[in-house]
DNA sequence: TAGATTGTTAATCGATTAACAATC
DNA sequence: TAGATTGTTAATCGATTAACAATC
């Protein structure tokens, strides 16, 4: 998945690891609704049941961030946020292109996670001249052919990939060229990138297809039982399209 | 992340690891379209590309499922769809209901890769009345008060949650109760279900923030040091709303 | 047989967790 | 001081990877 960097041991910057990186947005999301609230502090259990984790991962995630909780008492609430919005590189803004302004595409235009984290949208592209100029989540439609403009004239580094798989390795190709190093892609492809960009992807169907897995381990459980090493009716290679399939 | 079950290690059912189950979507991805391109047969090298990963990941992988290879030769395309697609549950038809139809719902409605993956939807329901009965992606919205009748007449097992963040917890409650078992939840909420019941979670502004956390280090490398352990201004506790935050 | 590629072993690495000393 | 809760240690567990014997 191209975590870039050619000198380093790239998993850990600075030595946070990926999987408390990958925590520290929904602690900071179990946090700024205590905030709301305005609670005023915090202990690690009760923040870890707020966040569906158990409160010693999370006691042991805060400590690669430094001591910012006081024994005895727990976090400060507000304190907290700010530490982690700031290692998140939230306390920055962030301009960010979206590509492919679908029904996805318009679904992320107005999703309002993006800007109260510091989220801007720089833009929306399209690649349709027929909707060029149209207003979507109160943002005007721009053309794919403005794509390297936008990113220049925005610094935009963060691009979203939200078209069909057929147009997603091209408009990644042009948006790296255009020196967009971070890519959120939400077509179904894997993504080529050069070294140094950082490729994340949501697929919607795959966690589907992770669902419907356990969800058939809860029917059967007394499947046909799969019958270990069955026998093929015939090689690999022998006979090319007709499916090599059986029934169990 | 609730992965439920009661009575067994729950990680591993059958064996197959989660890391494992997690990437056989990719493999099947990557396996379709060598299929429509009638490739008779692949070695886990080009597969192990295609999907992204590296090989000796790839062949651990399958050594889970069974021996489907022919060394020397590599594994046959048909055959090794099938294989997965049974292992992941997909061989049977999984009706779907999906609550919440926005912008992102209505995205969820029409994309492709539900409906090619024996994901069918059974429903779209929405809490607005002045909805109801619309068509998004060729189906009609249904009033949420028909929830619980829908799931039954269906046999729904699979419930995709697309509301706002206030109304998740209460319709997942309503879910389950009509007897869904697995989740997949799009609303920023943590959700809370009995033992049992998977639930499975997109976060599109999550990724975004771990984006931004790999592109601050590109960008910095040299940030203003972070001031290891800085002397706070004010203890936890001691001053409810000003956040005691300092600039580093 | 010679070449190719799987399936598996074993070493390594990273993540999770319980337990508890440190300390507010 | 007594009670509470953090930050850290160390044990455990699971995932990744290179290497290679098995075998087509």
């Amino acid at each position: 998945m191209a975590t870039g960097r050619t000198h380093r041991p790239a998993t850990r910057s600075r030595g946070i690891p990926e999987a408390t990186v990958a925590r520290l947005p929904l602690y900071l999301r179990a946090l700024t609704a205590l905030s709301e609230r305005s609670v005023p502090t915090v202990s690690s259990e009760e923040l870890a049941a707020a966040a569906g984790v158990n409160s010693a991962k999370l006691r042991k995630d805060f400590s690669y961030l430094g001591s910012y909780g006081t024994r005895g008492v727990g976090y400060d609430v507000e304190y907290l946020v700010y530490q982690i919005s700031r290692e998140l590189g939230l306390t920055q803004d962030w301009p960010v292109v979206i590509v492919g302004i679908g029904n996805l595409g318009a679904a992320l235009a107005n999703y309002g996670g993006f800007a109260s984290r510091g989220f801007r949208i720089a833009a929306l592209i399209d690649a349709d001249p027929a909707q060029t100029g149209k207003q979507v989540a109160g943002l005007p439609l721009r053309h794919s052919d403005e794509l390297e403009a936008i990113v220049a004239a925005n610094q935009v580094s963060i691009g979203v990939i939200a078209t069909p798989a057929g147009a997603a390795q091209e408009v990644c190709d042009r948006l790296v060229a255009a020196g967009v190093t971070s890519i959120l892609n939400f077509a179904p492809t894997v993504l080529s990138v050069p070294d140094g960009v950082d490729v994340r992807k949501v697929d919607l169907s795959i966690e589907l297809q992770i669902l419907a897995f356990h969800e058939q381990r809860k029917a059967g459980e007394e499947q046909p039982a799969s019958a270990a090493r069955p026998a093929r009716g015939q090689r690999p290679g022998t006979d090319g399209d007709v499916p090599a399939v059986m029934p169990a």
